[in-house]
DNA sequence: CATCCGATTGTTAACGCTCACATAATGTGA
DNA sequence: TCACATTATGTGAGCGTTAACAATCGGATG
């Protein structure tokens, strides 16, 4: 920067001031330096920006190792958004979530000169792990509204539950009454709301999830298994004839179960997933499905984290639910 | 830091060698800093530390905006290798590919001080854009072999060409002749060297690829239209009787098709995909498939990154590729 | 004509850390 | 006992930037 003034014949203030646009800075002058940059092909150094300003112009994004669609879609989206109003991200993947691992994730953004972090929690202990940290900068988490503990953090995340209940719902308009539900790990706050929905939509419609409920993970191979199961008690008076799926890649494996045994989908059982992943507008058949607006959630979740002054007293506890959207296709039809 | 010398009855030079875990600090004195450091709740600067040693223990990472399998996965993989290793990874990701653009996003990184950079460079564009970068840190191009050029960086990537040579083979040891390639966008490295090696086996089987290849893009929607079309000469005499899609996505796609059209897979035609995604196994029928072992190749990367002095002269060229593997399940089989 | 104002530019002092070197403390062999 | 390593610690400078304040200049004002 000495250079450049040298260059420029000005103090290395007045580049300074060039490089952050201040309003008073002869046009005349700006070009010199304008010039003299380009000349040397100078770059600011940001370390020693940040160090003086305490800014760094980077958010830190904390994130499960899984390379689940949810958490993977979620970091994609807050770090688009993120590029959107011109802020560099810094990834860390937990594999553990002890409080002493996150604490020293945390840590290092922290010291990295972080002006905020978003710590993706889809399941329950890694928003534990949160929960006790103190944090200078603003902390959002991206979680079900159900995290919200201590409440130091500002939660966001996509409203699983209201999800489920369209999904069910739809089945039932359809008038399908055994509709199972295929869940994912209890551990999962996804899991957990949209198993609530499912359960309340059908309260709701007067008709008992008892005995309709199968404990699964997230995987195709699991819904595989459940589909097999469920092919064998097709023939019963009692047939189940909906199955909601956790998500796609459970109804996904379902699919496959069913198409193997010949089951027609939905002729004789109508299936809906969660998540819409690419693709699955082309299962066999295409899938009905709950689709989760990841983008608007990357943005709102900027908002959230930008929303009031930086270096703020403990932010206030804000929750924000946004809403998914239900995907009718072929895999859904009419009972009977 | 002076805080804590204070307390600790040191001076910031002491504190500081602990940090640094450097061994001449008596055992005695280096309890004393951790607890004040401890008491203290100090966390070191690393954007002031970063300024005087311009080292960071973060690396960089440029990534296209795309969503595609192929980059997300490749990201993945090269920030859980680096959390192995001990590095943060700071990410960026590039909607357009000038040279103006990439310089920018380099500028960022360097100034930070990161330690390396890797570039997921799928396109042929981002590639170039790279080579007119000169970085004073080790640069990776993710990318295919072909992609070196004027080669002051080095490159590392899954040997597509061999995963489609496999999979074309396996098509040919079952017998087919005529093997239709639907190829991705031809801007994409991957989509070029997986066509080269369809070329290339068939080539080698004494096959004319005439009339055989078909321009596409990545998506299951050119791959349900590709499988429409080839539904209808499916009659004709010179029938197709396999189809190597660029992508798990595209054979996704055209498996819908198919099964729309009540043709059977692998009955009356194979198909062989590539990539592997998380579910194929799970198509209708499974699907066969070229896995590409993003684990080893992020591993790989870092070995890369981080051979070598890092602020050498410019690396040495060097060029790694990793053999694929072909998965072979359901969707293809002996020809008639 | 002296004074004051705003626009422009320069000067100096941090920011928090590590490096190079100086100094003090301890041990070692002749 | 003394010179001489060796180990442990302290001192001062400087990394490249911005913030705060000072200085200069050309009017406009009274």
């Amino acid at each position: 920067m000495a250079d450049v003034a040298k260059v420029a014949g000005v103090s290395h203030q007045t580049v300074s001031r060039v490089l952050n646009e201040h309003p008073s800075v002869r046009p005349e002058t700006r070009d010199r330096v304008l010039a003299a940059i380009e000349k040397l092909g100078y770059r600011r150094n940001s370390a020693a920006r940040a160090l003086v300003t305490r800014r760094s112009g980077t958010i830190g994004i904390v994130t499960p190792d899984s390379a689940l669609y949810g958490p993977t879609s979620t970091l994609i989206a807050i770090e688009q958004a993120s590029r959107e109003v011109g802020l560099f991200v810094s990834v860390a993947t937990l594999s553990s979530y002890d409080a002493e691992t996150m604490n020293h994730v945390l840590d290092h953004f922290l010291s990295q000169g972080v002006e905020g972090i978003v710590v993706i929690a889809p399941q329950v202990d890694v928003a534990a792990a949160v929960e006790t940290f103190v944090s200078p900068v603003p902390v959002v988490l991206v979680a079900d509204a159900s995290a919200v503990g201590a409440g130091v953090v500002r939660t966001i995340g996509v409203d699983q539950y209201a999800g489920a209940r369209l999904a069910t719902e739809h089945l039932l308009e359809l008038g399908h009454r055994r509709i199972v539900h295929v869940a994912g790990p209890t551990d999962w706050f996804d899991a957990r709301a949209r198993t609530e929905g499912w359960r309340d939509a059908l309260g709701a419609a007067g008709v008992s999830p008892e005995g309709l409920l199968v404990q699964g993970d997230w995987s195709s191979a699991c819904g595989y298994d459940v589909g097999r199961r469920l092919t064998e008690d097709l023939a019963g008076r009692e047939a189940t004839t909906a199955v909601f799926a956790g998500n796609d890649q459970l109804a996904l494996g379902m699919l496959h179960a069913f198409w193997e045994q010949g089951v027609s989908v939905p002729g004789q059982i109508s299936v809906v997933g969660f998540d819409d992943i690419e693709g699955s507008r082309y299962f066999a058949p295409s899938l009905t499905t709950v689709r989760q607006p990841f983008a608007t959630l990357g943005r709102a979740c900027l908002d959230l984290l930008m929303a009031g002054p930086a270096l703020a007293e403990p932010a206030p506890v804000s929750v924000a639910a946004i809403a998914p959207e239900l995907v009718v296709r072929e895999s859904t039809a009419r009972v009977g």
